[in-house]
DNA sequence: TCCATTATTAACCATTTGGTTAAATTTGAT
DNA sequence: ATCAAATTTAACCAAATGGTTAATAATGGA
């Protein structure tokens, strides 16, 4: 069972959040049952609701592990005192990695989050969110240093998540309208490990 | 009723359709309810089956009207002979604009398309989709007269939609992240207005 | 070894949900 | 005005689903 501060795990309990996670994460929560989670587990139903009370309850538990994986990834950038354009190619190169190994996890969170906007407001609210601020102040100093242009980093982030990310969140949609097969998919982004940061330093630098 | 062609819509045909968008995009087919939609509409659950046999079928008939709003948009830059430059600003102005004013709509669709992946590879294989040939020529035929540097057209299109369509797709993360209120967000996006065809042009352009 | 706590199971339950049906009402062509 | 077809309603149904419970088994400290 867990302890106070939610942080052992049995071999059951663990078990349980991973096939939740395979569910959930290709379901999403309306669409996930709690028997198919069961089943993936080789477990009792109810042992689901004896360590997790609820769907509910073990969704927020997957959720928060899904968040908690997503996120530090944001620290390439925010957190790091390397030069600029040395941690954009740091970024691109590892989300696409890691992305490319975990094909839903990204689309789980933005979809769970649009489908119950209260729900993304109260999580996003009590968690520790990756802090930009840091990087904000190295966009101004490589700005005032003459080695890019200014640029309001929040559009910067945006470009940057934005081509990155949405090729797998769209997935399907891209590789329909594109008609592109699995290969010529994971060709494509693989490409785009270095035609990003070409992109987007192109895109800031002071020629 | 519907007839043959499936083309002639009663009022209360469209009443439906009606509700149950609105209750499609904002929940998605798991979590949406017949009664919801019945309420919705101020009709008896039963004229949803009347009219559409089943909850797969009606929302089958919510998800193809949504991709037809949707798609003539890539028409902007598809199928046009104007300059590319001028087709990228067009192209980035009009969809911010229709996306702001249907904000759940290009959401809805990726988001059944992962959730349910056969649905949307059938549906995509069934459907006219935007053709790109035109413009692929029209690249190589600018790059050959040395306007812009040549580039893979599916590149292209993916940092023109990614750029784009991200924000909105990734809302609630992106709001959550960097502490955006609904205006902050709306004048961002605005503001992309201008900072993507810039972006775009500047990246492909030969200086 | 004993026993209290924890873990596990199978059967069960109440509610929700998509879907049906039969009767009632409306519509429109003749 | 008549009547057959189309439309609408209320009541109903069976299956699915999240959740509970009571009984059983395993665990581990005294």
């Amino acid at each position: 069972m867990v302890n106070a501060l939610e942080m052992i795990h049995t071999e059951t309990e663990k078990s349980i959040l991973k096939a939740a996670k395979l569910v959930f994460y290709k379901k999403g929560l309306a669409a996930a049952r709690m028997q198919e989670i069961a089943d993936e587990a080789n477990i009792n139903k109810a042992m689901l609701h004896y360590y997790f009370r609820s769907k509910q309850k073990l969704f927020e538990a997957v959720f928060i592990q899904a968040f908690r994986e997503l996120a530090p990834l944001l620290n390439t950038i925010f957190n790091s005192d390397k030069p600029i354009f040395e941690k954009i190619r740091d970024f691109v190169d590892s989300y696409i990695t890691f992305v490319t190994d975990n094909p839903y996890l990204p689309t789980f969170i933005i979809q769970e989050v649009n489908i119950n906007p209260h729900f993304g407001k109260t999580f996003f609210a009590n968690q520790v969110m990756p802090d930009p601020s840091l990087f904000q102040k190295q966009l101004a100093e490589a700005a005032e240093q003459g080695i890019i242009r200014p640029i309001d980093p929040r559009q910067f982030v945006l470009n940057l998540i934005s081509l990155t990310a949405f090729p797998f969140i769209g997935k399907g949609l891209v590789t329909g309208i594109l008609e592109l097969d699995e290969t010529a998919f994971k060709a494509l982004m693989e490409e785009r490990k270095k035609l990003i940061p070409e992109m987007i330093i192109n895109t800031i630098k002071v020629q």
